[in-house]
DNA sequence: GACCAGGTCCTTG
DNA sequence: CAAGGACATGGT
């Protein structure tokens, strides 16, 4: 770990932060474990569209995705893409929390390392979705990590895996929830407007490093 | 019409 | 472990 290296990462934080914003990813807490699913490799345009579906016909939550039929949850979640493999992901989060003593209290009072191996143990949840569940919607003091902050860490020539990213990240951004938030934020609105795969001839962190 | 999006899982080498 | 494919709709 070279000087330079923690150097580099604190000239793409600088760069990038600033387009990061505070309530960024709005709702509940169950709002919010249902958006994480959702937006998987999907524009949050849609996910968007999706939750206002199951708010529409009253389940957007835990209990009414367990309860409904699975051809009703499947239709209000087309928009998002993936819709099937989704609506299983939903239906087994939604069923481990509802199985899991305490249910979301339950969780609430977990210590965050165990929420986190809790959260990948369910079929659908990976890294990066458990992240966004701890930090958006647990308030957890975990950085999210995903492909924008990946591959503009790369234009700025850091080339760490994928957890030892995001270790260093972590260790240049104030140690709170909030802060990890809009730094997340803040990866993808400048991922987007700079930096998607199609537009990265554009992004900026090349030129403002190298 | 091609290509991509705030991933995850399964199969191969 | 890395790479490749499947999953699918909606926007550029």
């Amino acid at each position: 770990m070279s000087e330079s290296g923690s150097c580099n990462i604190r000239r793409v934080l600088a760069t990038v932060i600033p387009y990061g914003k505070k309530d960024w990813w709005k709702g509940n807490r169950e709002e919010v474990m249902i958006g994480a699913v959702l937006t998987q490799q999907t524009r949050w345009e849609n996910v968007d569209r999706g939750l206002g579906q199951l708010k529409k016909i009253g389940i957007a939550d835990m209990a009414g995705i367990v309860q409904c039929e699975n051809a009703m949850l499947e239709k209000a979640i087309r928009c998002t893409g993936f819709y099937r493999v989704k609506a299983r992901r939903l239906r087994a989060l939604a069923r481990h929390v509802q199985e899991r003593p305490g249910g979301l209290e339950g969780m609430a009072a977990e210590t965050t390392e165990n929420l986190r191996e809790e959260l990948l143990r369910i079929a659908g949840i990976g890294e990066e979705t458990a992240e966004s569940i701890l930090c958006f919607g647990f308030g957890r003091m975990v950085f999210v990590m995903d492909a924008y902050t990946q591959r503009i860490c790369a234009c700025g020539g850091i080339r760490s895996r994928r957890m030892a990213l995001q270790d260093r990240i972590m260790q240049e951004l104030p140690a709170t929830a909030e802060s990890y938030r809009t730094a997340h934020a803040a990866f993808v609105e400048y991922g987007r407007r700079f930096c998607s795969s199609r537009k990265c001839s554009e992004c900026r962190i090349k030129r403002s490093i190298a």
